[in-house]
DNA sequence: CCAGACGTTGTT
DNA sequence: GTCTGG
DNA sequence: CCAGACGTTGTT
DNA sequence: GTCTGG
């Protein structure tokens, strides 16, 4: 297997907001999170979400979250930051993710996820574990993982909210995530890869079908049952059900964002 | 008891 | 908020 | 995730 | 090497 670092660290969420609120049954909260071919953690993403609306009426919702999970007791908000991923295996039981996983699951709808695959280059010998020898600068190969049925992919994920202090409301600014005084922050949950994903990397976002997708948001489901089926969801996951192709290493560079990354390359 | 962490990945 | 480490 | 920075003083 | 910003 080839070495390789990254998992789910950059999404392409370039799909119609209005299309894809029709199509997962949503009422759209509109924000601008279409188009973008380039989106790391810390940017706005789509979530989706089954919550009660004023009534106490289960409603679907697709609105707008920061990438990277804040709990509510978080000091700081840059404590998302690292917590864009949540492993699957202990997420019900973490500290930063049990809440969130036992009342708050959501589902990122994404065009797809970029995947750096990375092999060292030119290391024959010449160096130990400990001192490894010069030449061996790895080389980073970007991939896009898309749906091989729509143009849409299904990630399993976790959501917060926090309320912002006057200062934070300040600095979010017109933060699409930070309305009306509360920040509502979300994961991507991540399982071992499997079939020729692994070929990139050992690690892979948990992916829904659409059936899984209604049961992971139904929000009457608690930590135990939401534990149960993420572990059907995983067991039952079809690799073929993910195409993969490399594509402009100009992605690498978050200021970059247009539909030329993701032109087929020669 | 209080203080401090609370996350992921990859790498050697 | 809640758990772990000291 | 990758790219790019990596500092201090004083002041309000 | 490690952290921050995007």
């Amino acid at each position: 297997m080839a070495g390789s670092v990254g998992m789910c660290g950059r999404l392409n969420t370039s799909l119609d907001p209005a299309d894809l609120a029709d199509e997962l049954g949503a009422s759209l909260v509109p924000h601008a999170f279409s188009e973008r071919y380039n989106v790391p953690p810390g940017s706005t993403i789509p979530i989706l979400v089954d919550r009660p609306d004023a009534g106490g009426v289960i409603e679907r919702r697709l609105e707008p979250a920061r990438w990277g999970l804040v709990p509510g007791w978080a000091k700081d908000l840059r404590a998302g930051f690292r917590a864009f991923n949540a492993r699957a295996e202990t997420a019900a039981v973490k500290p930063t993710f049990r809440a969130a996983f036992g009342a708050r699951r959501c589902v990122v709808p994404v065009r797809g996820y970029y995947e750096w695959e990375v092999r060292a280059t030119g290391s024959t010998g010449g160096g130990t574990a400990d001192a490894p020898g010069r030449g061996s600068t790895p080389e980073k190969t970007p991939w896009l993982m898309e749906s091989a049925a729509h143009p849409l992919l299904l990630m399993a994920g976790l959501f917060e909210f926090r309320r912002l202090s006057a200062e934070e409301q300040e600095a979010a600014g017109a933060d699409p995530a930070a309305a009306s005084g509360w920040l509502v922050s979300a994961t991507v949950l991540t399982t071992e890869a499997r079939g020729h994903l692994r070929e990139v990397h050992d690690r892979m976002p948990v992916m829904l079908t659409r059936t899984q997708m209604d049961e992971w948001l139904a929000p009457e489901r608690g930590s135990a049952e939401g534990g149960a089926l993420l572990s059907a969801v995983i067991a039952g996951f079809d690799p073929a059900a993910v195409v993969r192709r490399t594509v402009s290493p100009a992605v690498g560079n978050v200021r970059n964002d247009g539909p030329e990354l993701v032109e087929p390359q020669g």
